[in-house]
DNA sequence: GTAAACACTCCAGCGACTATAGATATGAGG
DNA sequence: CCTCATATCTATAGTCGCTGGAGTGTTTAC
């Protein structure tokens, strides 16, 4: 049996947030002491950690959500799960693909560095025309 | 003059966007018809122009705010400018280190295609147990 | 004059937490 | 058994940067 901040120590979950993924059903509403207090299970312990590492790789609460009820049936074919790791990976990719031409744009901006004046500061004439822009974004 | 949706068309932020910067600080409140509708001038435009563009380059309200502060002083040294715009160009590139090593962990992960059950489905077991990961996230 | 299009304010919601406030429970030492 | 520090409880509000809706009033074109 472990309490609330046992199950936050042993994660890395910081106690809020472990109510607030009760809150949002990942997981169940544990057992209570007769004060009232939640008391965990191991089960309940390697719940959060799945939850706490699919976060970590960032799988949004939907997701995981997803994943642990597919993972309630351990005889059906997985191809649903490999297709929301999958379409995680291309959202990364995504995300990767649009902050490197930011990066690109940035670095050509900031290439002004010098004494100068905000009057011919390139980073503020640059936000304020994206005309001189390479690229969309 | 323009109406507040002129502006919108203009700069491709939405209407309740243009209030919310308003309400935010980053454009002044502007001057009302008779009938208590905003009348924007072309300076605000301007300005619209400039919060938008720097926000496609994903910088912070709060940065934008003190760009824009900056922009008023023409004659002032621009190095706090350059500043900002080294910062978020520092914190593209971390979010852009941090996102790599996800996709290269999720890479792994889902190499697992094929037929199989949830039972021996890789994406379940490398979510449950972080220790099959090469590096922290 | 009338109708369509536009704009107003206020408020709620998103995602994924995080942080308070004020009350109650638990567990270890005396 | 009592005390007291620590832990936990609920409920609510705040974070960021918007976005949408309800219900009402204004402007404009015909
Ligand atoms: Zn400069
Ligand atoms: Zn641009
Ligand atoms: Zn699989
Ligand atoms: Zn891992």
């Amino acid at each position: 049996m472990y309490s609330i901040g046992d199950l936050s120590r042993r994660t890395g979950v910081k106690i809020p947030t472990i109510r607030y993924y009760e809150q949002m059903g990942l997981i169940e509403a544990p057992e209570r002491s007769e004060g009232n207090q939640r008391r965990y299970e191991k089960r309940e312990l390697e719940r959060l950690a799945f939850i706490r590492h699919a976060r970590d790789l960032g799988l949004s609460i939907e997701a995981i959500r997803d994943l642990l009820a597919l993972s309630e049936h351990p005889e059906r074919p997985c191809g649903e799960a490999d297709r929301i790791a999958t379409e995680h990976l291309a959202s990364v990719r995504e995300k990767i693909a649009r902050l490197r031409k930011l990066e690109s744009e940035l670095e050509r901006i900031v290439a002004c560095h010098g004494d100068h004046t905000i009057g011919d500061c390139y980073v503020i004439r640059a936000l304020a025309d994206h005309s001189m822009c390479e690229s969309e974004h």
